[in-house]
DNA sequence: GCTTGACGTGGAGTGCGCTCGAAGGTCTTG
DNA sequence: CAAGACCTTCGAGCGCACTCCACGTCAAGC
């Protein structure tokens, strides 16, 4: 295992190549209380990213791919930011999306089926009909 | 098999009822061409849904449950009613689609195993602790 | 010193997929 | 024959999640 040299902080334009977000993206999301805390600025007022945000965009990134909904993230934001003694909180708000993930996937899953019958009846059809 | 009396057709409430939208999203849909044939009208002017319609129907809300976006749908619902001959396009298209939804169905299950772990950080966190 | 370019902010705009409201016609039931 | 349910059309409105714009600031290079 190497050691990698801890990154001095990256710009909004690093996060976002990073994260696959668009800055724009990055910036609405803080603006929006999604983040653990307020990014950190430069003497500039340029937005500094650690290497701690980033993995909390991507754990943001997961929970929006799977379908959790801005205001709900926030929500889990929220209670993360408060710190300890709500992890059951947090537990049954992760559980919730976890059951609400398993049944969309089902539901996708039954519907991809009928839609697989669906090819196979033009595949044939077309084989049929013959080159 | 029991032979069941064809329906004579369904007023609009039926439909909707039958299909799990509602009588909006039926109106949408058939004002928006996503309907294979405009629907049958009662000497009233109400629409009469026959089960050709609703067949039909619960292929849009599998494509729509799928994720594919109104304007292929009305793609796919344009190809279906210029009848025999584009069989090939419409296996295209459901075919991209379907790749496509495997590749959501991949990405949503990688993330909700990650998910999963942040869920079994928390439970064993709440254990260690103690009741 | 001046330009270039990345970044800052606040607020407006966009695309999608419904969802609803208004104004009126029709059908059934007491 | 009146009330109420249910239907019609057209068009506006909404919630979501970005996405973009206009304009200003700052740091570095020529």
């Amino acid at each position: 295992m190497t050691t990698i040299a801890p990154t001095a902080g990256l710009s909004i334009a690093e996060a976002a190549e990073r994260t696959g977000l668009t800055t724009h993206t990055l910036r609405y999301y803080e603006r929006d209380g999604l983040m653990l805390h307020g990014v950190g600025r430069s003497s500039s007022g340029h937005r500094v990213y650690t290497e701690t945000d980033l993995a909390w965009i991507t754990m943001l990134t997961r929970l929006r791919a799977t379908g959790m909904p801005i205001r709900e993230v926030r929500a889990y934001a929220v209670l993360c930011r408060e710190g300890d003694g709500n992890e059951s909180e947090r537990l049954a708000l992760l559980q919730a999306h976890r059951a609400r993930v398993l049944a969309q996937l089902a539901e996708v899953t039954e519907h991809l089926g009928a839609i697989d019958n669906k090819i196979g009846i033009y595949q044939s059809r077309l084989e049929t009909v013959g080159v």
